[in-house]
DNA sequence: GATATTATGTCAGTGTTGTTGACACTCCAA
DNA sequence: TTGGAGTGTCAACAACACTGACATAATATC
């Protein structure tokens, strides 16, 4: 049963890939993601708020004066979800809203100063794990780990992801 | 301050990161995992299921006969919690539930033929997308994919993701 | 044999985060 | 000016996590 290599999909020799190497894949994803949100979820925890503000407060902090649209688009969940979130946040003052100079329909969104500390707060305990992660790995590994990701996005989502790594480099 | 000579995780010469590559991986891992879960969420929404369910039929059917108190450390939730997905689970006829021979006071958990052919459903979809991804990117991004993964994983949950990775071969 | 510990299950209550549905306001274009 | 698209809010509900308290049975320990 000799099917390492099979004919070639796009170019490359199509890979053979055995349902076992696919769910050791799918575990390693399962795990992998526990950790990774691990360490800002204990911070959250003590205050009232939880994974749902943390991506909140990221993505302004990542395109301040992003729209609410933008921001559903981003996150993938509906208004009614994310503008409870919002609101939080905006009560205890960590997320300015102003109403659009344009189109008085849209509201802008930006992190306050207390807003900017939690989220270097949280981001610091996240990218320390990255860090760590990364550095284990080594350079061949992450550039592996990210393409491998981007691969598994959907097509949407990879545009989203594309737009962020673009605009900031 | 020479380095360059240590072993695999103190590695080679001390990758430098900006916060910016650290970022993206974060972003990477936020976008991905969306995907990653996507399919068999969609297929569990038209059932009274959600991923908690799903979960846990994974790994049931992953290491058969397994006990309630092992799934708990492996899916890190309460008692309470995977109790009562497990009921659901029992009463629709996809899980059983054997009283231990050795200690009674343990319950086996099995997939039945009904669960496995869920399992097989869910785990398709999901594998489709881990197969192309794979493909996609190619051998030595899925190695390092991996060693990311693993890397960033919490000790014990990669002492669990070890022990699935040994048993199944 | 009495007592403690372990494994499991259950009831009740709570919080976060997702969902629909209904509705109001703003803007733009026909 | 009217209708539709875009945007945001309130209310109600579901899934799934949590804690705490308690029950039961089996096992381990003294």
């Amino acid at each position: 049963m000799d099917r390492r290599t099979s004919g070639p999909s796009s170019g490359a020799a199509l890979l053979f890939l055995t349902d076992e190497q696919l769910r050791q894949g799918i575990e390693a994803m399962f795990f992998a993601y526990r950790g990774f949100t691990a360490d800002p979820d204990r911070i959250l925890a003590d205050m009232a708020y939880g994974r749902a503000h943390h991506r909140a407060i990221h993505f302004i902090g990542r395109a301040p004066d992003t729209t609410v649209n933008n921001l559903l688009n981003i996150l993938g969940v509906t208004k009614q979800s994310l503008n409870r979130v919002l609101r939080t946040l905006i009560a205890d003052g960590l997320v300015e809203s102003k109403v659009g100079r344009k189109d008085k329909r849209e509201r802008h969104l930006t992190l306050t100063q207390a807003g900017r500390a939690l989220e270097q707060t949280l981001s610091d305990a996240q990218r320390a794990r990255m860090r760590t992660a990364f550095r284990e790995a080594g350079p061949d590994a992450v550039a592996g780990f990210r393409t491998v990701l981007e691969a598994m996005m959907d097509t949407e989502m990879r545009a989203s992801y594309s737009r962020l790594k673009d605009t900031t480099t």
